[in-house]
DNA sequence: GATTTTATGTCAGTCTTGTTGACTTTCCAA
DNA sequence: TTGGAAAGTCAACAAGACTGACATAAAATC
């Protein structure tokens, strides 16, 4: 990592070469695929894939949510996401409850065995997080960051710096 | 970008809680979201998907590799390239030649109109890759792409560095 | 109270992109 | 020269995204 790099802070145009903006798309798209490549070897066998372990890192991560904010955080269609919460609750790894101020929403809770499998999902891709951390450092870990937060869309980034916040 | 970070170099532990390690993963989710989403958008009037993209990147970046190559690279299989290949090639955008030395190799090529589409799906990301990078500032980037090399799997690593340093 | 809007679920059909399996052509080495 | 391996192609199938149409129930509004 030395190339064309300045080692202080401020605006350093070198860094914006194609050449340089390109590097960063590769390795963007090669190590999204490490990314994913954990937990998908664990879907595989269990047959379930990995919208079925996105579901279930957000109602995880959010209890009680609704399907619409759901939607919202995942970014796909309905049918698409029902698909895919039907499997999971027919097979007992989501609760859907019918909310008690509107009955009209469904709120999301993860069974014990639903939180079993989330837990399996995400250990195996915070070892993997956990490892490029330790090896890339903090400072680095601090850059990774704030640069994935600037390349989200806006809207997408809100979600997230909520999310990020605990805030509910 | 405050919480529990070291701002001089070493081991800090605390980066590695669940939290902090759950907030990487989270933003990789939604980073990698946008990453996609402006080749995504350009794609869709043009009846190609992200599969199109990928392929053209790399004949761009490798011309006169192999399809076996390509493959590695890619990390589908044969048969899944094949459909996209037959399709470009077809369209004009990709062209194929019967290697001089080995005559079942294919060497791929882009033809003017492949990288006039490649030069407007690049330009689109790396517009967005340039403003995250800005925003963000260089040293920002140098740990980006630290992290992102960490996280590769290992053979994908040695694809990549290969790509990156321009060794053919 | 009647009407409209919202939240959710479902059915049907399509598309992209992944998969496996079977096959051809070509090269190379025993 | 023959048999296996490698490169590539064709066919059929599956996951998971999409759109569109429609159903139900509850909340909100007029």
């Amino acid at each position: 990592m030395t190339e064309g790099g300045a080692t202080s802070g401020g605006e350093n145009l070198l860094f914006l070469t194609d050449e340089q903006l390109r590097k960063g798309i590769e390795a963007m798209f090669f190590a999204y695929r490490g990314f994913t490549a954990d937990p998908d070897r664990i879907l595989a066998g269990k047959d379930y894939g990995r919208a079925h372990h996105r579901a279930l890192h957000f109602i995880n991560r959010m209890p009680g949510t609704t399907v619409s904010r759901l939607l919202e955080i995942l970014g796909v269609t309905k049918q698409s996401l029902n698909r895919v919460l039907r499997r999971l609750i027919a097979d007992g790894l989501v609760e859907s409850r019918v909310g008690n101020s509107d009955r009209r929403e469904r709120h999301l809770y993860l069974t014990e065995a639903g939180a079993a499998l989330e837990a399996e999902l995400s250990e195996a891709q915070r070892a993997r997080m956990r490892k490029a951390y330790r090896a890339a450092g903090p400072e680095a870990v601090a850059g990774f960051r704030q640069v994935l937060e600037a390349m989200m869309e806006e809207e997408i980034r809100h979600q997230y710096q909520t999310l990020r916040d605990g805030r509910p």
